[in-house]
RNA sequence: GGCCUCGUUGUGUAGCGGCCUAGCACGCCGCCCUCUCAAGGCGGUAGCGCGGGUUCAAAUCCCGUCGGGGCUACCA
């Protein structure tokens, strides 16, 4: 076991998203590389804008995509508990001492007086920050605003320096002194912020890399110096954790993937059909590579070769295309059975299965699986091609012909075919692809003279409601010679 | 505006001074295979943002410039 700890720590606000499960994997990735801790940690100290449906998503996301953590919610650790909102003690013990030894400090400015102040400087062109106007009040000064009824909130006092640290993706970074102003790590509510719970649990967790995602990098210095005053009070004990911006991922029009655009839910992809594995197998490619024109590979092979020093640091495109293109990849190397079992839930939520598959149902499914496995890039697009194979059955939905595929196909034409059709299977004996494709080759393409293009469209729409299904003869063995007359039949006008 | 950061085909990347007339994958186009659709095979399309240096040699190093993005909260 390394000492490395690293850890995932999100705020349960809104729907899990790629973005999020990147960063989630490539901390992941790095513990299990180096045979470290990952920790994950929930970040819910924004009483407004924090839910516990988001928690439980969270949880049960990283669950689904196979990412196990050491140390956390539900599987406890020796510095629980991992949700910030039952730390809040902790916090305030932590301000209280960051104040007692001046590192931090009250202040009793208004955000009107402050948002004031703050547009003075910009029209001077100067960084808009905090201007040291609460760091030494008088006794007198703070009975004053007292009287007034103002609450303070505390401020960080940040020393006179600059702010240099050697960034794991980026290299050394550094911010001037006069460019990281006092910032405040609890509010006039006494609740404290992700200033400071952040920096702080990374401390007590000993929290050694820190990778996230470069909307934080700025964030950085201030934390350094969070870190050197938590030294100074004895709360800090080794050294500082090393930084580890990892790039955005970006959405259509070179924004950033926000929370909004539906490509980014990871929700969606789940209900789409796409595999834990294909989605993490794309979202490891996004500003990291394997090496060796390798881009098919698995979580853990991922982990064994994973090096934050490979990282790119420029933002990537999430390209939907390339997603579906390795998550059909992935689908296509699944054994038959577990295929079945994956595709079932989605059976079920699209009415295909009423409930619980009879056993017959799962040996139709099994015997389907090969003709499907390699024409699906989803399970979800599994269910439309697999569907026919159930209507009609007790609790499923009735077969019917899509009516537009029909109006294309199954044409006054077309009834020649189909009754011949009709008759060549009829007199199949042995129901199985070889005679039933020997029995329509006869009979269609010798007998009618047609291509066979011709020949079994208006079969394959009558048997299957479609006209792109999987192979028909194969089709027409699993679904029996019954139900394939009978269809057959019932688009004979 | 200020600060930070990023810049290789449409997209993701490989590339760490000569092996680059820039490789791979997805996409797109064409052909082959073929009962539809896929899968598979073969071929094609398209890129080092720009300008200066440094060097015998630059996608690779330096400077500038332009463009993108982020931050600039009592959000995270």
């Amino acid at each position: 076991m390394s000492d490395v700890r690293v850890r995932f720590c999100p705020s349960p606000t809104g729907n899990p998203h790629v973005g999020m499960v990147r960063t989630a994997l490539f901390n992941w990735a790095y513990a299990r590389h180096t045979g470290g801790t990952f920790i994950f940690r929930i970040e819910d100290t924004d009483t407004a804008r924090d839910n516990e449906q988001s928690y439980h998503d969270l949880l049960a996301s990283l669950r689904w995509l196979g990412m196990t953590w050491d140390e956390g919610p539900e599987v406890g650790g020796p510095h629980a508990p991992y949700r910030q909102s039952q730390r809040m003690d902790i916090y305030a013990e932590v301000a209280a001492k960051l104040i007692a030894g001046g590192h931090a400090y009250y202040c009793y400015c208004s955000p009107e007086e402050l948002e004031d102040r703050r547009e003075k400087a910009r029209a001077l062109n100067r960084t808009p920050g905090y201007d040291g106007a609460c760091r030494d009040l008088s006794a007198d000064q703070v009975a004053a605003y007292k009287a007034e009824g103002r609450a303070p909130v505390v401020r960080m006092r940040m020393p006179d320096t600059d702010w240099t640290w050697n960034d794991l993706v980026r290299g050394e970074v550094t911010f001037a002194a006069e460019h990281v102003p006092d910032y405040v790590i609890v509010r006039a509510t006494g609740e404290p912020l992700y200033t400071l719970v952040n920096p702080v649990d990374d401390v007590l967790m000993e929290v050694t890399h820190v990778l996230r995602g470069e909307d934080l990098l700025s964030s950085t210095p201030r934390q350094l110096a969070l870190y050197d005053a938590l030294k100074a009070v004895g709360v800090a004990k080794g050294e500082r954790p090393l930084y580890g911006h990892l790039p955005y991922v970006m959405g259509e029009g070179n924004k950033k993937l926000s929370k909004r655009d539906p490509e980014s839910s990871l929700l969606m992809y789940r209900e789409e059909g796409y595999l834990p594995e294909g989605l993490l197998n794309y979202l490891a490619l996004l500003g990291w590579s394997f090496g060796e024109d390798r881009e098919f590979f698995s979580k853990e092979e991922m982990a064994k070769v994973f090096d934050v020093a490979r990282v790119n640091a420029n933002p990537a495109r999430f390209d939907l295309k390339k997603c579906t293109a390795i998550n059909a990849e992935w689908i296509r190397t699944l054994q038959f059975e577990d295929l079945a079992n994956r595709l079932v839930p989605y059976l079920k939520s699209d009415g295909v299965f009423a409930g619980d598959p009879t056993a017959a149902d799962l040996e139709v499914l099994l015997q389907a699986i090969p003709l499907v496995q390699e024409r699906m890039e989803t399970l979800r697009q599994g269910v439309g091609m697999l569907g026919f194979l159930f209507y009609g059955n007790p609790g499923s939905p009735d077969f019917e012909v899509d009516p537009d595929e029909a109006a294309k196909v199954l044409t006054p034409e077309a009834q020649p075919v189909l009754i011949a059709a009709l008759s060549a299977l009829n007199s199949v004996g042995t129901w199985t692809t070889e005679k039933i494709e020997e029995a329509l080759r006869v009979s269609l393409i010798e007998g009618l003279g047609l291509k066979p293009k011709l020949a079994f469209g208006p079969v394959r729409v009558a048997v299957t409601g479609r006209r792109v299904s999987p192979p028909l003869f194969e089709s027409l063995e699993i679904l029996g010679k019954t139900r394939s007359l009978a269809r057959i039949q019932a688009a004979i006008i």
